[in-house]
DNA sequence: CCCCATTTCTGTACGCCGTGCAGAGTTATC
DNA sequence: GATAACTCTGCACGGCGTACAGAAATGGGG
């Protein structure tokens, strides 16, 4: 029960979370370059340089917005039953996470995924794909590339959101993307004219999981 | 033979292609942050707002680069031989032209792959995948699936570069990631720990290649 | 109890960035 | 040769991250 050790100094008119909670909103109603520092601190009524008794600088924030989003997926429980519905459902978790939180996506990718928080997804990833009866070495490598399918499934998900914040309803989505593959010359394009209609279930979250099903077949029924 | 068409008007100093030319230059030098339009200005000779006549604005010349380089891969031959290892080829083709300029891969993420090219090559995978014998809809959806994994693992591998432009060769990247990983406490990551010397192969080729497969595999032996 | 070291926040400033705007110079066409 | 089109320059604006110096607030040691 250790006190939150106060040292001299005035109190704290911000905190930690708050600075980035304000990050989160901002990068959700205007997308993620709304979550400048400046913004951040006119959000919350302080001067830009307030910021930084909180954070060193802004690559700090990302990372710990992050590490936020990571753990409370990590928070969340799982099951704990059959090894591919656990995976499933690891992924669709944190799919619905990503894409509630689009601008978050590029820090993932851009290298913020080193924190204890991300260490730990990794761990739970293998230990539910331990349960697959996969040799050492190739849960591994399973659980890389399980991580590699989602995340670039959410990234290039996400990727032709206009540049507002929050995704469209998945209808929508679905219905732009065939709207803008309409336009593709057939004569110059055949397949992809063609394959037009059965996109339609491209960047939903059946084809998510169409592909994330495909890769778990993959690790279980291919050779060696 | 139509001539170039001139118009009125002194002659242009640069050309497009120069400006992409530069651009990359600069982004494989000194990251991607440093192709800005002012220092692709500078190193060009120019005034900074002499850019904007070859292209409207920033983003455009993104899409661009992104297109140069997609188109190259495009213009490449690969042999139309079995249909397994031409999508290999073009997934390590792939692979090696953006792990050479790494600061392009966040713009190809970031939403610029729906020019001419993108789709072109959208069109030769789906090509190459109808020879696998899959249903038309199945090959739609694994063309899709193939796109993600390559453009994820790619992503995943160039995420963790420091911020420098290339990439350092590919044994010195595997010991930094060995050296990263060596500090994870094995008593809360016991798991991750354990892995660590399997995980020597990740971010190589051969994981890289190793994935690819295990997705082929549950493209074709995968239920219905 | 009071001083002082420590911390928090403000204000100013610097060097970047993308880019809008006005203008000067160059060129092909009539 | 006049004119219209085009290219490039210079200046300016607002925004960014953040370094720096200083004022106000606070708790602990004498």
């Amino acid at each position: 029960m250790t006190q939150p050790k106060r040292r001299p100094g005035p109190k704290r008119a911000l905190s930690e979370g708050g600075v980035l909670d304000a990050a989160l909103t901002l990068m959700d109603a205007d997308g993620p370059d709304a979550a400048s520092i400046r913004r951040i601190a006119a959000a919350l009524g302080v001067s830009p340089n307030a910021v930084y008794t909180y954070f060193p600088d802004k690559s700090a924030i990302e990372q710990a917005l992050v590490e936020r989003l990571l753990g409370e997926l990590n928070r969340a429980a799982y099951n704990g039953g059959e090894w591919r519905t656990d995976v499933e459902a690891l992924a669709l978790d944190l799919r619905s996470r990503l894409t509630a939180h689009p601008g978050a996506v590029p820090l993932l990718l851009g290298g913020a995924m080193n924190g204890p928080e991300a260490l730990l997804l990794g761990e739970r990833l293998l230990e539910v794909l331990a349960r697959a009866g996969l040799p050492a070495e190739a849960a591994a490598r399973a659980a890389y590339l399980v991580m590699v399918y989602v995340l670039g499934a959410i990234a290039l998900e996400v990727a032709d959101v206009p540049q507002a914040g929050a995704l469209a309803p998945e209808p929508d989505r679905i219905a732009a993307r065939r709207a803008a593959m309409a336009h593709v010359p057939a004569e110059t394009f055949p397949r992809t004219a063609a394959a037009v209609d059965v996109m339609s279930g491209w960047i939903g979250t059946e084809q998510f999981l169409w592909g994330l099903r495909r890769v778990l077949d993959g690790l279980t029924r291919g050779p060696v």
